[in-house]
DNA sequence: AAGTGGTCTAGACCACGAC
DNA sequence: TCGTGGTCTAGACCACTTC
């Protein structure tokens, strides 16, 4: 009922917070039906639209569900779905340790459909965190002659803004794999760790809008110390 | 251009498609203004609040982004936000080995916020892949006296249905931690592994609202063989 | 000053669900 | 039949950007 038209925020904006709080404060539960929007217009004393806007924004952010006749009702947390925080580059510092155009071999021939005689952009990073290096990064891109790319802009590029910067191609989906593995020799001495000790290992593929892939990329992280974090999205 | 009034699929949905199809197939790309949403109005012939209806569902899409004053511009896809696929259990057959109320120990002491003599419900799975054990799975949740459970409920549930089967409040946030670690000699000879091999861990914590944390959990996965997967949302 | 998107109004007709 | 949410109209005023 706080409802200021003088404020600079939105009257639609006001009532969608007015009904978030009551949820939030358990005044409204889940499975509850909050009023119509007919009386939700005479309440507030604005048009019909305004009111829709805001149970819309509510409906959005996973608070409200609709039923067409019957009525709106406060709606279950959805828990399922989950983000993951993947900015690593922002986390740790990075050292470029390669950059390199040479012949593909397995694995990122056939992760990114290649003939056994085309050439990649192959990068290769080291992330570094306070007490030395967590993580080593391996990229391959599809070598495309007419587009040079700066060894400046590769040190701080994640997979899609690489693909991007090297071909016309606009990357346009991403794909993670995420699993535990043991280091291999030469991993585990970039890691100074022991080999065949545990490593989290993400491997990323990167997709234009044809479903060509354009980017393949393997981050190899220390166990224990590398560590991936992703939170719920109501929605 | 192909508007039709009469069909089921609202105007609005059908603008939008337009202008979408116009971007996936390259038609407009990032970068370039669409035109005004007075000009579209003209265009096909429908009132104003019915475009933008249009432009808001391909902004929301992550194809749109809007400036005020300026115009409305092709965004560039995002490849930041990733979600995870985390639906294990309609991937692997579940074999529960123990549920049963235990006074709470380290960790999930410190995770759940009890004193040491408070107790936990405590849940401990197998999953089972083609080919054998591939994921060992623990569970906690606090004691609550009034609430009791069924065993056959905790089999298939996941924590965030665990902790609301036991207790009246309702889980409203999850959080995950992925990282790898070297099998403890007892999760080793669940899994038919070798211990020290690698593994990888997956910690949960679900709260409520009131941020109080109502359930944590640990999942111990094979090496190479358990693996999460996650896609990139546009938005 | 002219054009843009952001907000808001006061109506209208419709499909759907419950009674 | 009545109340519900879904769609749509034809205006209006505003703040902001560009010229």
């Amino acid at each position: 009922m706080s409802i200021s038209r003088q404020s600079l925020v939105p009257i639609y904006y006001q009532i969608a917070q007015e009904i978030e709080d009551k949820i939030r404060r358990g005044e409204l539960r889940p499975g509850d039906m909050i009023p119509s929007e007919a009386q939700l217009c005479r309440e507030y004393r604005v048009s019909r639209m305004t009111v829709r806007r805001g149970l819309e924004l509510l409906a959005e952010a996973g608070y409200l569900e609709t039923a067409r006749g019957k009525g709106t009702f406060v709606a279950r947390p959805k828990l399922e779905n989950l983000t993951v925080d993947f900015t690593l580059l922002e986390r740790y510092r990075v050292k470029l340790l390669a950059a390199e155009v040479q012949v593909v071999t397995e694995p990122a021939l056939s992760r990114l459909g290649l003939g056994p005689r085309d050439r990649v952009i192959f990068v290769r990073r080291l992330y570094l965190g306070e007490e030395g290096p967590v993580a080593l990064d391996r990229k391959y891109l599809p070598y495309n002659k007419g587009k040079p790319v700066l060894e400046a802009d590769l040190a701080y590029a994640d997979l899609p803004e690489m693909a991007q910067m090297h071909t016309d191609v606009l990357p346009v989906r991403s794909e993670l794999v995420v699993f535990a593995r043991a280091l291999e020799a030469a991993e585990a001495e970039a890691l100074r760790e022991e080999p065949g000790g545990p490593a989290l290992v993400i491997e990323q593929t990167v997709y234009a809008q044809s479903g060509q892939p354009i980017g393949w990329g393997v981050l190899v992280g220390k166990g224990e110390v590398f560590r991936l974090e992703a939170v719920s999205r109501p929605y």
